[in-house]
DNA sequence: GAGTTTTGATGTCTGCACACATCGGCGTCA
DNA sequence: TGACGCCGATGTGTGCAGACATCAAAACTC
């Protein structure tokens, strides 16, 4: 448990702001917050400059704590996607992490197969044949974990510290599939030896092959992801000049 | 000037701890901060729980302010962003801007063709075309301007918030090429029209013409980078399991 | 309407009590 | 004798309460 009285704090106002019951626009003082959540005000300002950093608040002298629009939230922060992901907005966060991670990962895989460390090499090597392994056997939650770690692997053996950095938020739009019931038994045959075949290439260090054999796999990922949300609203940020 | 005592004791701290100043593993007191950068406990304590949440410290009871490794610093951070760029891994961090943008510019591209408003695809075509003239009559500053307008209008137009979310960084990487010097004055005649080609196919919605486009841009892009940061190691983040 | 004053919120500082992880002394046991 | 574990001492962050400083919005004056 995170049991910090300001984690907490961050918590409730992160939630509320994400989900929308704290509209942008709204004023709030810092005083109010202090007998709203019971706790004092080193508190509430320790939460409410977190939040600043994030972009969800500004403070104003004379004002109060202001909510900013979603547009000026942070969208690569993992608490703002955490709390998206519980709010309405959760399929229009999947679909963002999802097409983020389509556009990525074959640039990951080609750099995998240009610098990964040998030892990662033979890992995801291995790891893909476990999880084919898995995936015929039908054992589910062996294949989804395996799953994610070869995803980790291969983006953690690009050497960009940036594509590596989204193997928390891939593993939550993966697991997400099997809360959306998405998730066959029996993963598709075609798939699992794709991922070989990517593990292969990048051993070799084939980053051509590489590139194209998870451009297959994202390809098929999206087209079975895409009808779950078309209804989703797109926000289109303003471009500030 | 952003004067704000606590506001200068993050960035006091986040410079030195990014920089190296600081090795992951220094551990700090907070009464010592206070000395140091003579300031209040309160400061500190605001200035901490920001850097707390930006992955670079973590505190513990009886022990004080651990200073954190780089894989545990949150790389999309546009403040951990900056600081990098004024340190050693400068280098480094351009090149992961680049490939991150080249990994999503083509999906956006692809995206914008799918979703992007009216306005905006018409907005993006006169961008096009009058970067190409000022190309072509060597206005330089005034194309870095509208290559960044353009770049910005195709990230907002792809109705992804993370894309979107990437022009600020993404103008940091164009106006540091300028300062590598890897600006000619008359930028190239081909690239120029491809700018154009893809704003096009944006505007008649045309996904596959605009994604290779933004291909044809990037990939050359890249290979125009690429010589002036083969001398940067590589960070590889170990997956956490 | 321009300039000035008032006002009310955040910003900063300080002293105190508390929680709790670490350390070291002590005793027990093998 | 040495290893181990209990347990209190200690020092740190955490949380609280109250004061004053600062500064920009709002009200006021001319």
């Amino acid at each position: 448990m995170t049991s910090s009285l300001h984690q907490r704090a961050i918590e409730n106002l992160g939630t509320r702001i994400i989900s929308g019951e704290l509209p942008a626009g709204h004023v709030m003082l810092a005083e109010q917050l202090e007998d709203e959540l019971k706790v004092s005000r080193s508190v509430i300002r320790e939460a409410v400059r977190v939040l600043q950093s994030l972009g969800l608040v500004e403070t104003t002298k004379r004002v109060g704590i202001r909510v900013l629009p979603p547009s000026r939230w942070n969208p690569f922060d993992s608490q703002v996607i955490r709390w998206r992901l519980a709010s309405d907005a959760r399929g229009a966060q999947l679909r963002s992490l999802a097409e983020l991670r389509a556009a990525v990962e074959p640039a990951a895989a080609e750099l995998a197969a240009q610098n990964a460390p040998a030892p990662l090499r033979l890992e995801l090597v291995d790891v893909a044949y476990a999880m084919r392994d898995a995936g015929h056997n039908g054992e589910v939650p062996r294949f989804l974990e395996l799953d994610i770690q070869f995803h980790s692997l291969l983006l953690s053996g690009s050497g960009n510290e940036m594509f590596a950095n989204l193997m928390g938020q891939v593993a939550e739009t993966l697991t997400g599939r099997t809360v959306h019931g998405l998730m066959p038994d029996h993963p598709h045959e075609g798939a699992l030896q794709w991922h070989v075949d990517v593990a292969e290439a990048i051993s070799r260090g084939d980053a051509a092959a590489a590139r194209e054999g998870s451009e297959r796999i994202m390809r098929r990922t999206m087209t079975r992801m895409a009808d779950t949300w078309t209804e989703q609203p797109r926000v289109f940020i303003p471009v500030r000049r």
